[in-house]
DNA sequence: CATGTGTTGTAAATCACGTTGACGATATAC
DNA sequence: GTATATCGTCAACGTGATTTACAACACATG
């Protein structure tokens, strides 16, 4: 392991900007439900993976659709999709009337995994509640919703 | 532009995880600043060069513990000092009393480059705060200092 | 009906940014 | 003086995105 760090004490550091204040929070929240759901079993899972599916929730789209309300290329979503669905947790359908576009619907592992990764999310939210306080969790949990939430 | 979306309507989506909304909001304050950069000029600029000036405010220090600040290894930071190095807004020097390692300074364009985009951050923090509201951002920010502010 | 325009799925090359592994040089503890 | 740890450096690689390209289908308009 000579690539890590050991025991060096960190220097003072001033208020850190939004930029790295937000970027170390999604990176904590992703990283404990994909460690979670590691721990849980689910091997093979990646980070891409966890994104799509917390953006399937609404059941079954095409895969455009996906990518645009995520904000990356179709192109992107697509490999994830693939991976996906080699993982038996996706499925593509064909679309009867549209033979122009495809149809995401996920696989009951699939629903399994995003249960599963619900429930572990749910125990983070939590313990971050614990840690924060109550209230300002909720004003937290708030903004986000109001500024990034769906249908904003 | 045949990789990009147009008008389509986003359908009804259910609550967002906490996993979407950080990514959410953390991409949107990096593609924010980032994009007032580019537009003010500063081209080149990249989201790992950002990142690495977000957390070197503190002014000289060995690059080894920037990269444990950030939780990223030391050749990851490696590299990014390397390519600001080379657009004129970092130095490497020579310690002279641990001939061990190098510190790493900002020059005087990396000193005005990071002025600027602190000031394009504060607007987008403005803007932000003027829509979700002044207490509501301001729990916002607390909470996020307190989880994952420095010395935590 | 024919034709242009837009969207979708698919594929490949490439880029951005991180990781792991390895190595020499220096610092430090025994 | 020898063992151990840290730092800087280099190379190989993995992952997740972008860009470019193209064929197929949808739809509006002539």
């Amino acid at each position: 392991m000579s690539t890590r760090f050991t025991k060096d004490a960190l220097e003072t550091v001033p208020p850190a900007p939004l930029t790295v204040l937000t970027q170390t929070a999604a990176h904590w929240v992703m990283r404990g439900v994909l460690d979670g759901l590691h721990r849980a079993g689910y091997a093979g899972i990646s980070e891409a993976h966890l994104a799509l599916l917390g953006n399937l929730d609404c059941g079954t789209t095409k895969s455009a659709a996906i990518g645009q309300r995520m904000g990356i290329s179709r192109q992107a979503i697509y490999r994830t999709v693939r991976e996906m669905q080699a993982l038996g947790l996706l499925r593509l359908e064909e679309d009867p009337e549209r033979g122009n576009q495809k149809l995401v619907v996920m696989t009951a592992d699939g629903e399994k995994l995003a249960l599963r990764a619900r429930a572990i999310l749910a125990g983070l939210e939590q313990s971050l509640c614990r840690r924060i306080g109550a209230d300002r969790y909720a004003q937290f949990r708030a903004a986000l919703e109001a500024e990034w939430g769906p249908a904003e």
